[in-house]
DNA sequence: GATGAATGAGTGTTCATTCAT
DNA sequence: GATGAATGAACACTCATTCAT
C-alpha cells in the first residue's frame, strides 16, 4: 500500500489560509504565493492540491456556503413556541450582528466574482434558494396554528432576503448603528404586519 | 496666455476607458497596462495623468457618483402632482431596470473596494446621503399636502434605499424577474403603506 | 524465491506513455508530470523507476533503436534473388513512405538531443553503423555473382544513407510528393548507376 | 516629440542574446529569464519587446534565414567562368565546413520546432526554395555556354539540397571527417555528371 | 506635453526530484 | 512494490511605476 491520502485535509488547511487571507488582504491581495507564505509552504504545495486557482476558489465558496447553513438553523431549532420562534428569526435576520455574521470582505469578494464566474454564481444561487425554503417552512409552520394566514409565504420570504440583503449594505454604507438598528425594526414589523401577527 | 492644459481632458478619456475595461474585464483584468492597450497609448500615458492607480480609482468613483446623481433626479422633476411624482419615485426606485440602471460590475467593484479604501467609501457613503436627502425632501413634499402625516420621513427614505439595495441584490442572485417584480411590487405597496398613501 | 520482478514491465509500459506523449506533445511537451498524467499515475511512479528524466531518454532512444533494426530487414530477408533484392531495398530506403516509417517528431527530438548528449548521440551513431554494415553486406551481396564490381562498398552505402536522410529532410521541408518521389528515384537510380547495375 | 524608438535596436539585441544562449545551452535552456540573465537585464525587457516567446522565436527564424542568405551569394558571385562558378558552388555546398558553416545546435532547434510550428515551416521552406532558385539559375547559366545540356535543371537543384543536407546529418551522426569528405567528394561527382561536365 | 524605455517584484503554474509511508 | 505528499526552483508573462528623452 502506499501513503495514505492527505488531501482532504490538506485542501481543508490550505482553504482555511486562503480564507485567512482573503480577510487581511481582500481577494487583489489573496494570491497564491501570499497564501503560501501564510501557510509556510511553497507555491506548488497549493497546486499540488488544486489544480488552479478557480477550482480552489469554487471549493472556497462552497464550503464557506455550507458552513453558513450550518451555523444558520441551530439558533433557533430549540424554540418550539411558533410565536416566539419567528420573532427569534426575525431579530436575528434583520439584527446589525446578523447583517455582520459573515465576513463582509469575504461576502462581496464571493458575491463580485459570481457577476463572471457561472459556478460561483450557481452555488450562492443554491444557497439562497436554501435559505428561501428555510424562511418559507417556518413561515408555514407559524401560520398553521392560526397565527397568521391567507398569506403569500414566498413573497414574504423574498421580502425578508431582500430586506436582509438591503440591510447588510446600507450597513456598510452608512457605517451608523442606530439608523441601522432602526431600519431592522422597521424591517421586522413590516414583515410582522405582512403575516398578521401583532407587533409587540 | 500659454498653451491650455490638456489634463482635465486627458484624464477624463482615461477614466472613459478605465470605465469600459472594468466592465468587460473586471477590476482584476483592469490594469494599467490593459487600459492603455485599450486606449491604444502606453501605460506611462496614464501614470503621467494619474499618479498612481488608486488615485485614478477615486477620480473614477467620483465622477461615478457624479454622474449617477446626474441621471436621477431629472427623471421625475418634471411631474408636479406630489401624489403621481411619489409613485413615479417608487416605481423608478424598484424596478428591475433600476436594479440594473448602474453597471453591476462596476457598481460592486467600487463597493468591494470601499470595504478596505476609507476614500471609496466616503465617495460611496456621500452619494447616498445626498440621495437619503431628496427621498427625504420628496417625501416631505408629498406630505405637505395632507396625503400623509404623521410619518418618520428620515426612517422611510433609509428603507425605500434598504429595499432598494436588497433588490438589486436579490437580483443579480436569483436572476428570476418575475420574483424580482413581485418583490418590487411589494416594496411599493410597503412604502406607500407607510406613507399612509391608498396604495392603488 | 520471491515474487518477480515487475520493474522491466513498469518500465516498459512507461517508455510506451513517454513516445506516445513525445509525438502528441513534442520533447518539450514530454515532462514526467505529463506522461504521468498520460500513464493515470503519479510522477513519483516514473521516477520509482528511473532514477532521473535523462536515464528515461536514454534508455527510449535506446528501445527505439532497437526496434528499427528489427522492423527494418525483415522487410527484404524473403527475397533471393540478388538484383530483385538490391532493388528492393533502394525502393523502400528512397521512398517517402520510408522516409515518414520513423516518427519524425520522436526522431528528430532523438537527433537534437544526440548534439548535446554524448549517451545519446553514441546510440544513434551506433544503429547508423550497423544500418551501415547491413548496407555493405547487401551490396556486397549483390556483386559477387558479377552483377557490378569494381565499386568501392562502403562508399556507396554511406552515400545511400546521405540521400537517405537528405531525403528525409528535405521531404519535410518542401512538402512536397512529386518533387520528393523524383528526388527519390534519381537517388535510386544514382545508386545503381554507381552499382553498374542496369537501370531499369 | 517622445523618447525616439529603440525598438528595432532593443529587439536586434535580445535575438543576439537569444542565438548566444540557444548554442550555448539548446532550445530547452534558452528560456526568456536565462536570456536575460545573459544581457544583464530583467525578464520584463524582452516581453517588452516581444509580446511572447513564440513572436521571439519566429523573429529569430526570420532574421536566421535572412542572414544565411546574405551570407550565401557573395562567395561565388566574383566567380565569372561559370564552369569555375559551379565547381565552387559545389565545392561549397558538399563541404564539411559548409555542413557545419551553420550552428547545428540553433538550426536543428528550427527544424525541429518547424515540426509543430507552421511560422516556422513557413519561413524555413522559403529559405530552401529561394536557395532552390539560385540553384537552378546557376546551374541554367552554366548550360547555356554548351558545357552541359538537355538536363532537368530543377530535379538536379533539388538533388543537390538533398545530398547537402544528407551529408550535414550524417557528419554530425558520424563524426567521421575522413567518410564524410569520401561522401562529399562522391556527391560533387554526381551532381557533375548529372550535368555533363567533366568531372576533373 | 507626451512617448516609450526600463525596472523589479509580482502573477499562476509546471518542473524534476526526493522523501515518507 | 507502490503511492502520493512535499520541495524548491524555474517557467512565461504581467504588474504598477519610474525615468529619460
Amino acid at each position: 500500500m502506499g501513503r495514505k491520502s492527505l488531501a482532504p485535509v490538506r485542501r481543508a488547511e490550505i482553504l482555511k489560509h486562503f480564507y485567512e487571507v482573503l480577510v487581511k488582504e481582500g481577494i487583489e491581495g489573496a494570491s497564491i504565493a501570499r497564501i503560501a507564505k501564510h501557510m509556510g509552504v511553497y507555491p506548488g504545495h497549493i497546486t499540488h492540491y488544486f489544480k488552479n486557482k478557480e477550482e480552489m476558489l469554487i471549493e472556497l465558496v462552497e464550503s464557506l456556503m455550507k458552513e453558513y447553513a450550518e451555523q444558520l438553523i441551530p439558533q433557533w431549532e430549540k424554540i418550539q413556541d411558533p410565536g416566539k420562534r419567528i420573532h427569534k428569526i426575525l431579530d436575528m435576520v434583520f439584527s446589525v450582528d446578523w447583517a455582520e455574521f459573515f465576513n463582509n470582505r469575504v461576502f462581496f469578494a464571493c458575491f463580485y466574482l459570481s457577476l463572471s464566474n457561472r459556478k460561483i454564481h450557481s452555488l450562492i444561487n443554491q444557497a439562497y434558494e436554501r435559505f428561501f425554503r428555510i424562511l418559507t417552512d417556518e413561515i408555514e409552520n407559524c401560520i398553521k396554528p392560526g397565527i397568521s394566514d391567507k398569506v403569500d409565504t414566498a413573497a414574504i420570504a423574498d421580502m425578508m432576503i431582500v430586506q436582509m440583503e438591503g440591510i447588510s449594505i446600507y450597513n456598510i454604507i452608512l457605517r451608523d448603528k442606530q439608523r441601522i438598528e432602526a431600519a431592522s425594526r422597521m424591517a421586522k414589523e413590516i414583515v410582522l404586519d405582512l403575516l398578521n401577527i401583532d407587533t409587540g
